[in-house]
RNA sequence: CGGGGUGUAGCUUAGUCCGGUUAAAGUGCGCGUCUGGGGGGCGCGAGAUCGGAGGUUCGAAUCCUCUCACCCCGACCA
């Protein structure tokens, strides 16, 4: 299963990052280039996320649909600027069949089967949704459309990271179509704040809220709003992203509705999505060099439990408590699992539930059984308890709660220490490289300024801060009036 | 696409420079046994046509040519 050790962070936070998800059982290299198979401990903390996420878009009045993985290539061609965004990254389907190599020596394609019109894994759902969603409007009474997907999407990045930047990777995408443009802003907005909720509350990862650039906006956007994460090793990672498209596909697509009046309009829209990424933040806003450490919001396992014991007559009394234990924490909904595996030593079964981020880990030998008690260790603070039996349940769920609250807390110490203003680009590019993190500066708005400050410190702006917008000198040219946004290294 | 690296047992690797009998170790796996409060000990066993193709040679994991794949660092990136 596992090895030992990990590297440290300190050390090389990017080993310590790659050998962290393959020891932990969340994911491995498929055959294919940056292609990952999500294993099913990596893949249950996704469930967990995907089915909060998914309470959250049908409590914000969504629905869920699905659109096919294939699209035709004159689709993507619509809209002058999402080709121009994805056209580099496409995967293409063009042929339908393979047959048998005449010498034998396998299947190769066949060039009779080629298609007419070539096919396009989506690397977004946009151009197929709103092809379709031109059949569904016709009136104002047809909106808004409220539709979310969960879908697997293709994008054929240059370089790849497990989870951070796959080639096929996990995600939903919602995509909306109002009568108005205020409309459509607040339903981009609506959904960003749950993105920056969910990140908050069950990830407990604080993200900062605000709008992309016009450089840096989604393809096809008139606004990007995004929620920015702060990750341990000082580099700043986007964790969701929330898009106003104006009336940009509506007219590519010339998705039009008939108002009250009878006046025909074109649709507002909105799309917006979180993908397999959010599994990459998670890993690096919490975890140490022992291994993973998971919310217990989140976590597939809240709470193990390990016998220590001596022959097969103590292991039944032990099983006796844990079994009562384990229906109790059941009942009350903690996902508890009683580790009885006679193969491993509690040692080894100790190093195994820390390396996998279990919250809560209960022990229980011959001496507990004698004092009545359990030790109660916690994977945040490595810190152990002795507990007694009759308080077991109280305990955890208390504790299940302060582990949830005290990683949030941590990651929001973490957030401020290391998020710093600037003056010059001098200044921020020493910050940089000293300590990575959030730098605050002024910039002048254009997209020449924001060029050359990439170049020079390797920083790009992560966002316009949500909020009331301070003005000041621009870092760079010295331009007065200039605006203060979020710098960072990112992923 | 540039730079670096790797491919040998399920996994991690040694061996490759300098060719030589039956390809080595750790871990994992199976059996037995002693164990058990922080990744156990001992014994036995199974497990590899050394990424692929071609070549040099009496002899190739090792040398040569070609080739495939993946990883890491950059550039790029809703």
């Amino acid at each position: 299963m596992s090895g030992k050790g990990l590297v440290s962070r300190s050390e090389d936070f990017s080993k310590w990052y790659n050998e962290l998800v393959a020891k932990a059982d969340l994911a491995e290299h498929s055959d294919v280039r940056g292609c990952m198979i999500i294993k099913p401990y990596g893949f249950a903390i996704w469930e967990n996320m995907k089915k909060e996420l998914d309470r959250m878009f049908k409590e914000t009045g969504h629905q869920n649909a699905y659109f096919p993985l294939f699209i035709p290539k004159s689709y993507l061609s619509k809209e002058a600027n999402h080709v121009e965004g994805f056209a580099k990254e496409c995967a293409v389907v063009t042929h339908y069949r393979l047959k048998n190599a005449d010498d034998g020596s396998g299947v190769v394609v066949d060039p009779d089967a080629k298609l007419d019109e070539e096919l396009i894994v989506r690397p977004t759902s946009e151009t197929i949704i709103w092809n379709t969603y031109k059949k569904w409007i016709q009136s104002y009474r047809d909106l808004p459309i409220l539709i979310n997907q969960w879908a697997n999407v293709v994008r054929w990045e240059m370089r790849t990271r497990l989870f951070l930047r796959t080639s096929e990777f996990l995600w939903q995408e919602g995509h909306t179509a109002h009568q108005t443009k205020d409309e459509a802003v607040v339903e981009t907005e609506k959904m960003l704040n749950v993105y920056a909720s969910f990140a908050e509350e069950f990830m407990a990862m604080p993200v900062l809220k605000g709008v992309k650039t016009e450089n840096e906006r989604f393809a096809g956007a008139e606004e990007t709003y995004c929620i920015e994460a702060l990750m341990q090793d000082g580099k700043a990672l986007q964790a969701g992203t929330s898009h106003f498209l104006g009336q940009n596909f509506a007219k590519a697509f010339d998705v039009t509705f008939a108002d009250k009046t009878g006046k025909k309009n074109h649709v507002w829209a909105t799309s917006w999505g979180v993908s397999t990424r959010l599994m990459g933040a998670l890993i690096m806003s919490h975890s140490d060099d022992k291994g993973l450490v998971l919310p217990p919001k989140l976590a597939p396992i809240q709470v193990a439990i390990v016998p220590i014991y001596k022959g097969q007559e103590q292991l039944s009394q032990i099983s006796k408590l844990a079994d009562k234990l384990v229906d109790q924490l059941r009942a009350e909904g903690v996902a508890v699992k009683y580790d009885d595996d006679d193969a491993k030593k509690p040692g080894w079964k100790f190093a195994e539930y820390e390396l996998k981020g279990v919250p809560l880990r209960i022990a229980i030998g011959p001496k507990d059984l004698e004092k009545g008690t359990v030790e109660l260790a916690r994977r945040d603070t490595l810190t152990k308890q002795f507990v007694k039996q009759e308080d077991v349940i109280d305990t955890v769920q208390t504790l299940l709660n302060q582990i949830q609250e005290a990683l949030f807390n941590k990651a929001i110490s973490f957030n401020k220490a290391n998020s710093y203003e600037a003056s010059s680009v001098e200044e921020m590019n020493e910050i940089l490289n000293k300590n990575g993190g959030f730098v605050y500066a002024f910039w002048d708005g254009t997209k020449e300024t924001e060029l050359k400050i990439k170049d020079l410190t390797k920083a790009t702006i992560r966002c316009v801060p949500e909020g009331e917008i301070e003005k000041g000198n621009c870092i760079l040219t010295g331009s007065a009036n200039a605006i203060k946004v979020v710098f960072a290294r990112a992923y």
